[in-house]
DNA sequence: TATTGTTATACTCTATAACTATA
DNA sequence: TATAGTTATAGAGTATAACAATA
């Protein structure tokens, strides 16, 4: 669905042409912001997956798939096929875990290392992008009502909700 | 990809436990509101999509399938199988064009317009759930931040970029 | 020959279930 | 028997291409 498809879906003042919530300018600019962000790193060759993939390998070197499987709300079988590319684009090691050996312990390479630079970089390069509208003091302002809505609406700071259903 | 995974996505302050950057905000807040109003007209047996649509013929009564389909920015095809299931409901009539009869020109039924009405309620209340946290002045103020960035990133006034990509 | 809409086909994403190796 | 991971299969969503009716 695009632009003016999804322009339909939000619409809140039907008696004026264009919708005006602050619902639909979350949506909206959350939305933009999300694309943006996928597009930048697609010039690394990675999906928003594999950021999330690499970043919860880093975060916890030598986890399990299970363990990612759980936190990803996915079933491991999915786990299996968003791990074989990283694999392949030799990105991540899959050891046989010495204590246990069904499992594998999952590990950045250091050519991940390399990458997890650059994700870093684009990613202040976006939220400077983002931001660039506003002076230091609206940016506060700005971050201060977001924050004051997802707690009202119960958002796990931090944590997407990301597009599911 | 579910709410952790998603956080580690968008992830800017590797310093600190949280990603804590207004593109973050955004986007986090953009999807719960998308997923909120999803789950509103869920109840009404609608998608975004169907929403979406039925706004589109409301608005343009008797437009044809082709013209659907530019402004959806998918195939025509795409377009059959978008309102198959919105005629079977009884929502939207296909009437051949009397003048072309190559075409229909789409419009919607009585039950329809019913269904309208439930769905510029649920829009409304939606508006008034997620902005519930801020008083009017703070609601104004956040939408004049956003409307500055929308225009800074040359968004369309009222135009949704989608979660294409 | 060009256009509107449909059908057939294929590709991607994701889940369920069966399977292998290990415990 | 239970667990980690893989493979096979199926269903949803969407695009491309071939087709029928009409122009």
């Amino acid at each position: 669905m695009n632009d003016s498809a999804w322009s339909t879906v939000f619409a809140v003042t039907e008696s004026r042409n264009q919708p005006t919530g602050a619902a639909f300018l979350l949506a909206q600019l959350g939305a933009h912001a999300a694309n943006r962000f996928a597009a930048r790193i697609a010039d690394l060759g990675l999906s928003p997956a594999d950021v999330g993939l690499l970043r919860m390998i880093a975060a916890r070197p030598g986890r399990s798939q299970q363990s990612l499987a759980a936190d990803l709300g996915v079933v491991p079988s999915r786990v299996t096929a968003l791990i074989d590319p990283l694999d392949r684009a030799g990105l991540v090691e899959r050891r046989r875990s010495t204590g246990d050996r069904r499992n594998y312990e999952l590990h950045l390479t250091p050519e991940a290392a390399r990458v997890m630079d650059e994700i870093k970089k684009t990613a202040i390069a976006h939220e400077a992008d983002i931001t660039s509208a506003l002076d230091p003091s609206q940016r506060a302002q700005l971050i201060t009502l977001l924050e004051l809505i997802a707690a009202d609406q119960n958002l796990t700071p931090g944590v997407h909700p990301g597009y599911r259903r």
